[in-house]
DNA sequence: ACATCATTTTAGTTTTATCTAAAATAACGA
DNA sequence: TCGTTATTTTAGATAAAACTAAAATGATGT
């Protein structure tokens, strides 16, 4: 079973999430999503894949060489409706852009640094 | 302003979620808060506090010599729902026991590095 | 003024998450 | 079988999170 906790981790970084988006309402192969995202490496990409696929988050199908995500958004609960109100905020595309911007080369979420 | 993404981010640690529970009806000092959570110092009590703070997610009101928490639940949104049937789950407590001791940290080495 | 209490801040350490590059796997077609 | 394509996995690097111990701050009581 997949506990809270372990959604609210999964969904604390804006890269899981912006992966989500884009397999919420249509499945995509693994080489689609990284085409979508291309400051990482495949490889990346994958194993994020896998984390969100180990959460329950989403699920796979694979068809010959491919293997096809989509979201579980069952998974989610009443969080599906957060990630979408997110999503539809008008500011939503800025404010990744500027998460991704800020995090390109630091792994995590970056929290607001240190008064000094 | 603090984006769902902070939040996201902030309810994402265990730790924090914890602080948060306890002064979700009630304020309480740092202290009481700290007595809660004895495996940890004062001091890395206080800096979460800061960060919850600092998102917006408790408030503080100085009396004497103490500081009073209490959170800000209007700044959640609807996951204050989500975090509060995390703690109506009967289960809560053995998940939170087990996260907690997955991440506790086995005694360190304990070496003065600085002077009296 | 001084000692004490409650708390915050600083500086440095450990742990963890996320990344890259390269190697491995697996399915397909020639 | 061999080479190509799609993807996963491994091993190692790095930045940030989360911690500790000690010092600093600030309010209070004597």
């Amino acid at each position: 079973m997949f506990s809270q906790a372990t959604i609210l981790a999964a969904l604390a970084s804006p890269r899981r999430r912006e992966i989500l988006r884009l397999v919420w309402n249509e499945e995509l192969s693994a080489g689609t999503i990284h085409r979508a995202m291309p400051d990482v490496t495949f490889g990346a990409v994958s194993l994020q894949l896998r984390s969100l696929l180990e959460d329950g988050l989403v699920e796979a199908r694979a068809e010959s060489r491919h293997r096809f995500y989509r979201a579980r958004r069952e998974a989610l609960g009443s969080l599906a409706e957060t990630l979408e109100r997110m999503w539809d905020d008008k500011l939503w595309g800025l404010k990744l852009e500027a998460e991704l911007e800020e995090s390109r080369r630091g792994p995590r979420p970056r929290r607001r640094r240190r008064k000094t």
